[in-house]
DNA sequence: GCTTGACTTGGAGTGGCTCCAGACGGGTAG
DNA sequence: CTACCCGTCTGGAGCCACTCCAAGTCAAGC
């Protein structure tokens, strides 16, 4: 499939797509006789993944050296396996980040409901 | 008190403080005859919220406007209000979006687990 | 009086995109 | 056949929100 479907698919937009391969984070994309690139399904899973690695914050150096450990194949799953332990973790600790800022929030507006007209 | 105390208190990096005062996020800080800041402890609370603000997405766009309905005072409560408002949907959205993350990862977690040593 | 250290400013650099110009090639319309 | 539109290509500029740095000022301590 061609880029604008695999962007679809994988939530990426063509433009990152593009700079991920050039940054070697996704291998090289086959191309058709076309020039054009031609995206298996494996590639868009490992899209979608990156997806939602960089969504939930993980940096490019971090995605890089996934990367490549997925290329060097199976003997690597430990340290892949350590990798995504330690993104959830950082997860776990934003989602208190999350959770703190919206009891902040709360209190504010809490405050703001008792202002309204007050003073300052 | 100076930079590098309202840095500790609030979170934000002494560069971020000045950024941001550059920018109008923050109000003129007052300055000693030395021509140094001297922040109070509402400059301070201030910039604790915009840390937490910061921190979980808030676009400074928005956070001027915010600082901008601030310094008009008690009247611009309720639009004050409605982006604290929307701010915590952001976070609710936010937070699905790191419990989508930590099923996926859970999911490849699980399929290493299986794989160990068998196929990639 | 000299060093140390916190602060000042302006400006350059960074990460991770995002957008754009200009070129190419395939498909439909006139 | 020509015109035009689409989606794609590449390389490079631009952007946001910092972050770091150089060069300078000043105050306190030895």
């Amino acid at each position: 499939m061609r880029i604008s479907e695999a962007s679809m698919k994988s939530g990426l937009s063509a433009d990152t797509i593009r700079y991920y391969e050039k940054s070697g984070i996704v291998p090289a994309i086959d191309r058709g006789p076309d020039g054009l690139r031609n995206f298996s399904p494996e590639n868009v899973e490992w899209l979608t993944l990156l997806y939602w690695l960089r969504k939930t914050g993980m940096p490019m150096k971090e995605m890089c050296r996934f990367a490549e450990l997925y290329r060097l194949g199976n003997r690597t799953i430990p340290e892949r396996k350590s990798v995504l332990l330690r993104h959830s973790e950082r997860l776990k600790a934003r989602q208190q980040e999350l959770e703190r800022c919206a009891e902040i929030l709360d209190y504010k507006l809490a405050a703001y409901e008792n202002i309204e007209g007050g003073k300052q």
